[in-house]
DNA sequence: AACATTACTGACCAAACGGTCAAGTTTTTT
DNA sequence: AAAAAACTTGACCGTTTGGTCAGTAATGTT
């Protein structure tokens, strides 16, 4: 009931091995599926006997939930780069660099989001349709607000966040396929610096916006 | 050994029976991933009995490779539409338009290759290296001599590729997500003419080309 | 009518799965 | 140092799964 005498609380026995186990299910439900990922399999990955992970997490579908609200929270919070105090091209900006960076940084997350949506988002539903609504039809709003003051071209502003969502999410989620079709091998910084600013390029000049 | 009486060939009993399978087995591989897909649940959709699926099909491996190289086909049988002696703007625009109509088509074909390639390709990782390979290599040298020559911006082609494979096929593979954004209503037909408008007025724009 | 091939299916099985549990060890609290 | 709480784990179990098979029916061939 007390903490480690060195660490400064946090950083309890149990959370250290959810840490693990979660990193460990993040990695196997990405490559497998919700379906074909084994808690045993979860457990080799995490280098702890399958009971040990039971005994931290009641079932299986307990230890996808987290996996799953952990990759939301992630994205949420990567949402506030989309400031619309800045103006179309900054915010646009900033927002497509962001998820470059986390398309780079968690691309499991990325593939276990993708692959909840595709199979009709049966544990996150209710997230779809309060935070995910929410937040969009806001953002849906100040782009709209841009559009009438001349700011930037008429575009669907919901048609405009689908298209950053997709070409980002992209290079995560069919990493396997862009590395094959790159010689086998992943990309490199600089390559990640040029997709950036491809991805940037197109959509800011698409929407009527001069590139950063 | 000898046809129907009264089909012209081809439409045997047993490729009827395939194809109702297969149909099935799309659906339930989109739906459910190709471990959570059950022999006994793509039976009951294809409304047969168990054993007489496997009568078909050896094995799931068998039905699910089979679903994959469907989608292929129609996917490269699609990618023609990327006519590259059409000039960047023509070849562009009904190359998104075609991908689009595909998306709305074959949504689950659409679903059952991403996660086929989000886990990493294990069934058709020789169709990437191959076909997939050699047609994109292909195109991309074509946009490269459209840019040289001057018709286009100058943006790296394998990029603009992968934009327009990303978002075409977002509204496919994430249907279920705009939806739940769109009311859980799906896209009407204006909405689809919107949604392909949009994409098509963006990427056309954001390579230096005048929408259509 | 006899034969051969193809189509169909209920019953069955070994293997793998998610999850439990009792019996232990380690750590923390008193 | 004793008691309590938290952690660890091998062995186990009921259920579900992909796949088989023997026996039957239907269809086509001679």
């Amino acid at each position: 009931m007390k903490n480690n005498t060195v660490s400064f609380q946090k950083f309890t026995k149990r959370s250290q091995n959810q840490r693990i186990i979660l990193d460990a299910a993040e990695k196997v439900f990405a490559e497998a599926g919700f379906a074909g990922a084994t808690t045993q399999l979860i457990a080799d990955v995490a280098n702890l006997p399958k009971a040990n992970v039971h005994y931290y997490f009641k079932t299986k579908q307990d230890i996808y939930r987290q996996v799953v609200y952990n990759i939301f929270d992630i994205w949420m919070e990567a949402a506030s780069a989309f400031d619309t105090e800045l103006g179309p091209q900054e915010a646009l900006s900033r927002y497509i660099d962001k998820k470059m960076d986390l398309s780079r940084s968690h691309p499991y997350g990325s593939k276990v989001w993708a692959s909840e949506i595709i199979q009709g988002a049966p544990i996150i539903q209710d997230y779809l349709e309060g935070q995910l609504k929410e937040w969009s039809k806001d953002r849906s709003k100040h782009i709209q607000r841009w559009i009438d003051n001349g700011e930037m071209d008429a575009i669907d502003p919901e048609h405009l966040l689908y298209m950053i969502w997709s070409t980002t999410q992209h290079y995560a989620d069919f990493a396997h396929q862009i590395e094959t079709l790159n010689s086998g091998a992943p990309f490199s910084d600089a390559q990640w610096q040029t997709a950036k600013l491809s991805v940037k390029t197109i959509i800011l000049k698409g929407v009527g916006l001069s590139p950063t």
